[in-house]
DNA sequence: ACGGGTTGTGCATTTTTATGCACCATTCGC
DNA sequence: GCGAATGGTGCATAAAAATGCACAACCCGT
């Protein structure tokens, strides 16, 4: 049995998955999934869908609206990550995150939330949102956790 | 084969009953149809809900907006028809509809637009509409009509 | 009147989805 | 440390939905 992590983590990847491109058959997103790392069955994924609340159109999977979709999941980003469009290092102790216009703040609150050791701050503008840490290695756990999360 | 009259009668009446209650399987539709004089099979019934835009959730089938439906009929009634609360005759000449709080108008216009030869006239208000007929021949098939459009 | 084309439908089957059951890992209480 | 409870998962299968095919009815052009 996995740990609840590992069924968050995919859940986050059907969500995205879902978002970027039509879905029309649940072994597909099986498929789609196993490509990223995801080891899961079809009954699995059944049950997802099931418990993300998402709705089966003839042209494929539409997922529920952002509020119903964060109440389903344990993922503080699940509804930001789609606004997050780059993540890069600047120096040893900057991490930078550029979003869509409008969305930094709620994508920095998310990152304030999830409350990692290794965040010692974060600043955000209006697109852009500065991460700050210690030092190289704690920015490089804080850029595998941002990948992770925001699936860039 | 059957008429196109009949295919749209019969999506009119699914539109209504899955705005009434939930429906978690076709056959359930089937049966709930048969009930109303629709003899269909699951395969049809498929074929409706994928041509209506129709989702499945987990817990019932969900109807697409409004606009998607008037666009995938030919009903003029199927999106007003919610909102007709009582029809009652009048005298031998008038027919009475009652509607929601300030839906007569949209009601009234979709009557108007059905073109039917037995109505006279119509005339709404906020919430209640007129019609007039000839005589009590035709109100009576105007009340059939009006019965099978809005599923009263 | 006839033949061809189109469309709706049901039957039977295929495909897809949901679920019962068993197993395993983790957690918790004693 | 151990046993019980809980929860996630896959396997196999049941249930549900989609679809290929054949047929029939209607419409239209000749």
């Amino acid at each position: 049995m996995l740990t609840d992590h590992h069924r968050e983590a995919r859940r986050t990847a059907i969500v995205r998955l879902l978002r970027h491109a039509p879905v029309r058959r649940q072994q597909e997103l099986v498929r789609l999934l196993k490509r990223e790392g995801h080891a899961v069955t079809q009954s699995s994924i059944s049950r997802d869908l099931r418990e993300l609340g998402v709705l089966k159109h003839s042209e494929g999977y539409v997922l529920p609206d952002n509020a119903e979709i964060a109440a389903r999941t344990q993922d503080n980003f699940v509804t930001v990550a789609q606004f997050v469009r780059e993540v890069r290092t600047a120096g040893t102790s900057i991490t930078v995150v550029k979003t869509t216009i409008g969305s930094a703040g709620s994508v920095a609150a998310a990152i304030d939330k999830a409350g990692w050791q290794d965040v010692v701050g974060t600043v955000s503008g209006d697109d852009t949102i500065f991460i700050a840490t210690a030092d190289a290695r704690a920015q490089s756990r804080v850029l595998d956790q941002l990948r992770e999360s925001f699936g860039v």
